[in-house]
DNA sequence: CGAGCCCTTGATGCATTTCAACGAATGTGG
DNA sequence: CCACATTCGTTGAAATGCATCAAGGGCTCG
């Protein structure tokens, strides 16, 4: 379907992705008419790939509403998560002319998809849009060299703690209760662990009432100081 | 001391950051003056910092000879290498107001130093090379990308088999000996392991005929296929 | 030659994986 | 609505990989 600028999600979501900063009103806007014009909104179900490994790289995605999940596999089966992305993160930021990960829904996503074209097209009228993309860029580095650091720490448990504090960040909108869209086995292999070193994290630390699972997917940060304490310790 | 565009090491250098592509050979000159005029070569020597984390980002640099590491410390003592910097490479490259990593000299190293000032200044005069940075910056990502998934490798012996046949290619020249520019503590930094571990490792990869140890530091991969087979088992 | 540094190797204990069984939640067809 | 299958998560026990502790070897440089 063609993208609705009236529609709250999507306000919220490419403010998101534009920042707080400053973007004239002006440019702002016709910047929107553009967008509504030669963009989309698209709806994914779970399990269902916006792109895979290999395919060309020929649009960026912003998620509106639900979750994202950026993986490689091997040949050997084995599976590296990438990154969770929520409403108003991007992906597909990059000049390669092919994908080298999979993206995929976890669950029913709205998601905007804008041709490469046009972005580059954009940049070239809009200078300030092209500058928070290299802002933008340069902030997933940074995400990326956080989570390579979090990799290396000692710990399954204490990178488990991460993932928790980072998704009471995204998801839980200043409260300390969020739900999961990502199963055990993703958040394995996001971090680089079994299953079931998971699965035992989540007790060990429900154990310390550091969290508390009211089920499998909603989850509570109890002791949040005492929480970030055990995964940088 | 001022940048001497003669020397072999700077054209080089300065070659693999602009990639064989695109840029017109006018543009090119008139870069080149730019820069002669305004940056600098800078020697540091085995343990010297280019910066530290924190410092303001006031500056990119392109070793021209030898070799930087990129590093993060945690309070608690820990450190995690996030990468080996070597000819042509470039660091620097983000909008962060800060940097979030040091960068530190392995061995006896010139750099190119350009004022992050400049860039931009180049930037809006030659969008060719602009646009140059971008890719980049999204080749820097999407190395960092594969970092992440060797970290989320099985096994410590497959993630030092990775780093040596990484260390080939950049290394090697095109044959299978090199000369390691940074201790096994630096690669255990580098991969999430004990110096030990790493230690193990080279004698296991030595003990499979699959690589041999001149001495510490010189290096010869013996059975590339074999080993990349190793590496991805 | 000796000091210092870095690397290697061995022994031990702990963290994590693997294998296996079970439990809870969800959906399906009779 | 209830058996039943299926999927996903938890937990236990055994095996393995890795970190840690500790000792010793080799190289370099004064």
């Amino acid at each position: 379907m063609p993208l609705d600028l009236e529609k709250v999600g999507v306000k919220t979501a490419l403010r998101s992705f534009l920042g707080s900063n400053d973007l004239d009103t002006n440019t702002l806007a016709e910047f929107y008419q553009d967008l509504s014009r030669n963009s989309e909104e698209i709806r994914y179900s779970p399990g269902q790939h916006l792109f895979r490994e290999g395919d060309l790289n020929e649009y960026i995605y912003i998620p509106v509403s639900g979750a994202i999940m950026l993986e490689r596999s091997t040949s050997s089966g084995s599976r590296q998560v990438f990154a969770f992305l929520l409403t108003g993160n991007i992906l597909g930021v990059s000049d390669q002319l092919i994908y080298n990960f999979s993206a995929k829904a976890l669950n029913d996503s709205n998601v905007i998809k804008i041709s490469q074209k046009l972005m580059k097209n954009i940049f070239e009228r809009y200078p300030a849009i092209a500058k928070r993309y290299q802002q933008i860029t340069s902030h997933i580095l940074s995400m990326i060299l956080d989570q390579l650091f979090i990799m290396g720490q000692r710990t399954a448990h204490q990178r488990l703690a991460h993932l928790l504090l980072d998704m009471q960040n995204r998801l839980g909108h200043g409260t300390n209760k969020f739900h999961l869209p990502m199963s055990r086995q993703d958040i394995a292999d996001y971090l680089g662990m079994s299953l079931e070193t998971t699965s035992r994290g989540f007790s060990q630390l429900k154990k310390l009432d550091l969290i508390n699972i009211e089920n499998n997917y909603q989850i509570t940060i109890v002791e949040r100081v005492k929480l970030t304490d055990y995964a940088n310790r």
